[in-house]
DNA sequence: GAAAAGATAGTAACTAATTACTATCTTGAG
DNA sequence: CTCAAGATAGTAATTAGTTACTATCTTTTC
């Protein structure tokens, strides 16, 4: 089980060590102060040898946000596989969201950090592009939601979606400044139920 | 007028220079990423030379923060005062907030910044500060606003000012992945649409 | 015994902070 | 007013400590 202290581990094996340590690590320290010599002791090994695995520290980053981007993905994907209707499908999606953040509340402060950084790193083009891939579910999910009655076709869409994200990148936040991952979980039903509102009701225009 | 490239400056002077510079070079650069030669070099100053007016970096990032609550704060105070509907209160610090933001890409970085890191440093405390009274200003508007019978009396307040600031802050870094921070004024008012309607509606509950 | 994985011991570049020295401004006595 | 004396602000060079990365030797595994 504990493969982190075991030696010797074959090569693709110790990279998915590695970047599970990287995800751990950032559940605490922000991501920009995570040295190649933390991430080597956090798993028992020294600090050159990393570099066996990886040829230089963007590449450990890069496997990070693969690792991030394919297993939120599937998460949430599969939460609404399978429900009819789209404004559940939202529902669901988003509290599987919720739910594999504060599971691994490492993926989004590596996110957010990546995507912050001015420069255009590899590893910020595989965050772009798991956002993006994100918000085209949900503009999907939205006209479906349109098509069959669920939504008001007069709601503007991409205000929905950027508030979708939105909300859920605040909750992240605010946990984050807490300190307290738990807190996302309880107060994510409640705020999605007032979003869920903002999107269906028609009334109180201007 | 360019107080920056002038020698000489009174310490005081001099100090709020330095914040400034921080402030611009964080709307490009991650905080953390920032060197005192960096900022030194954008003021046009010797390095050694920043530690004359403080004494470590530390106090920079503590001044920055001060300056970053004095002015957010007294923004939006400005903004809602005068206004008798609670809820149109709410509105205009809210659209408040995101021009302060739109103007000062840096502010909110640095405040994310601190705010995200582990260690509890002098900064951090005020930026917690600020936060903590921010949301006391919020509750005080909802509970008015319940008052006088502009939102349900119902709403769960917690999840109501949970979801402003989040969708703040959500809004924030959609405009700071995008590097576009005119989107975040553009997205602004469609998007605090769907949450005014969020929290009126009484309506479509479970 | 050969190849893969790890340990050890570096290096060059960078960072915050310090120091000895210089330039500029301010002030008060004659 | 004037100009020396002190105070203030800035420079250039240097420090100790980190960081990503590398070269070489040792151990493990098949």
């Amino acid at each position: 089980m504990d493969k982190a202290r075991q030696k010797n581990l074959p090569a693709e094996e110790r990279r998915n060590v590695t970047v599970e340590a990287v995800i751990e690590l950032a559940a605490t320290t922000n991501p920009g102060d995570i040295t190649t010599a933390a991430i080597a002791k956090h798993m028992q090994l020294t600090q050159g040898a990393l570099f066996r695995h990886f040829p230089n520290k963007e590449a450990i980053w890069q496997a990070v946000m693969s690792w991030v981007a394919e297993r939120l993905m599937s998460r949430i994907e599969k939460a609404a596989k399978g429900i009819k209707s789209p404004l559940e499908a939202m529902q669901a999606m988003f509290m599987a969201h919720i739910d594999f953040v504060s599971e691994h509340p490492g993926a989004p402060r590596m996110l957010f950090g990546e995507l912050q950084g001015a420069k255009a790193t590899p590893a910020k083009r595989l965050a772009h592009a798991l956002l993006k891939h994100y918000a085209e579910h949900l503009y999907e999910l939205i006209d479906a939601a349109k098509s069959c009655g669920e939504l008001p076709s007069g709601l503007d869409n991409q205000a929905a979606a950027t508030l979708f994200i939105g909300t859920i990148q605040g909750l992240i936040m605010q946990s984050l400044i807490s300190g307290d991952m738990e807190q996302m979980r309880r107060a994510a039903p409640g705020v999605f139920a007032i979003y869920r509102r903002g999107i269906i009701c028609k009334e109180f225009e201007g």
